[in-house]
DNA sequence: GCCAACGTTGGC
DNA sequence: GCCAACGTTGGC
């Protein structure tokens, strides 16, 4: 089992409509490494949830991997934003994942907070100028991530 | 809203 | 294959 760090902008797609919802596709990813991080994900797999473009943007919860190399649909939607005319049925260029909520943090870890219990090596998203909006997260730092979220 | 970081595109 | 121009991300 592995561990993951997803973004998205609350005003896009924020945890409590995860929550409502309970399930989601991951979908409009636009960035091959991301999608490589996702291709690689497997079911059973945790993913945190990251508030991205938002003050103050943090980790706010706890995701699972339900299904994995999912066709990503929206690629061939002409009128979305996401189409890309590049891709065809037979040869897709996006692959995705399906996510379950599992819980929302009763404490969230703010980046700065993030800043101050990790370095750049050990959690990505903490390194100045990280754009990708899907990371892998390091078991032992996965484990201090979910202690540090327990706190009051 | 600004702007640094950085990925992508396309001319050559 | 280089690299300038351009577009996007995302913290602040």
């Amino acid at each position: 089992m592995s561990y993951w760090l997803m973004k998205s902008e609350p005003e896009v797609y924020g945890i409590d409509r995860l929550q409502r919802e309970q399930t989601t596709l991951w979908d409009g990813v636009r960035n091959y490494q991301a999608r490589n991080f996702l291709k690689s994900m497997q079911v059973g797999d945790r993913a945190f949830f990251y508030h991205s473009n938002t003050n103050p943007p943090g980790i706010v919860g706890m995701m699972e991997i339900t299904e994995s190399m999912v066709v990503d649909p929206s690629q061939f939607d002409g009128d979305g934003e996401y189409f890309d005319p590049k891709a065809t049925l037979e040869n897709p260029r996006w692959h995705t994942v399906r996510v379950k909520y599992v819980q929302t943090f009763d404490h969230a870890l703010s980046l700065s907070e993030l800043r101050e219990a990790f370095t750049a090596e050990e959690l990505l998203v903490v390194k100045q100028g990280n754009r990708l909006s899907v990371l892998p997260v390091l078991d032992k730092v996965a484990d201090r991530i979910m202690l540090l979220a327990q706190l009051p």
